[in-house]
DNA sequence: CCCTTGACTATCT
DNA sequence: GAGATAGCCAAGG
């Protein structure tokens, strides 16, 4: 295993585990705020590879949109998860459950309010 | 080394 | 809004 997968597993799997039931972020965003901008395609390869378990199913595509086939088993299962937490799919689309905790993820993860 | 593969994205028709 | 297209970048053959 490369170092390089190391690094960028272990900063994947620390952004995806603060996110909080019933919001969702996207790949890229994720991949991002990990400090690895552009890397959008390697955060699922992280998240399958995790040995703890992870929220994976609150990271959809940047259109709001589940990344598997829509017959899919891998999709129902996503879909079931989400909707367990309060979150609505509606023709495709992701729609966030709603939240009385506005804390943004930036202050979670560096303590830095806007 | 070259080529293909993605649980991706942004942009243009 | 649905397709097509072109970037993206590490991994694995």
């Amino acid at each position: 295993m490369s170092q390089f997968q190391q690094k960028f597993d272990k900063g994947i799997w620390q952004v995806v585990t603060k996110i909080k039931p019933g919001r969702v972020m996207s790949y890229g965003e994720v991949a991002r705020m990990a400090g690895y901008p552009r890397h959008a395609r390697m955060v699922s390869r992280a998240m399958s590879r995790s040995p703890i378990a992870l929220p994976w199913h609150r990271v959809v595509r940047s259109n709001r949109t589940l990344a598997f086939e829509v017959d899919s088993d891998a999709y129902e299962k996503q879909a079931s998860l989400l909707e367990k937490e309060g979150v609505e799919i509606i023709k495709g689309k992701i729609i966030p459950a709603k939240t009385d905790d506005d804390t943004s993820l930036d202050e979670l993860l560096w303590g830095t309010p806007k």
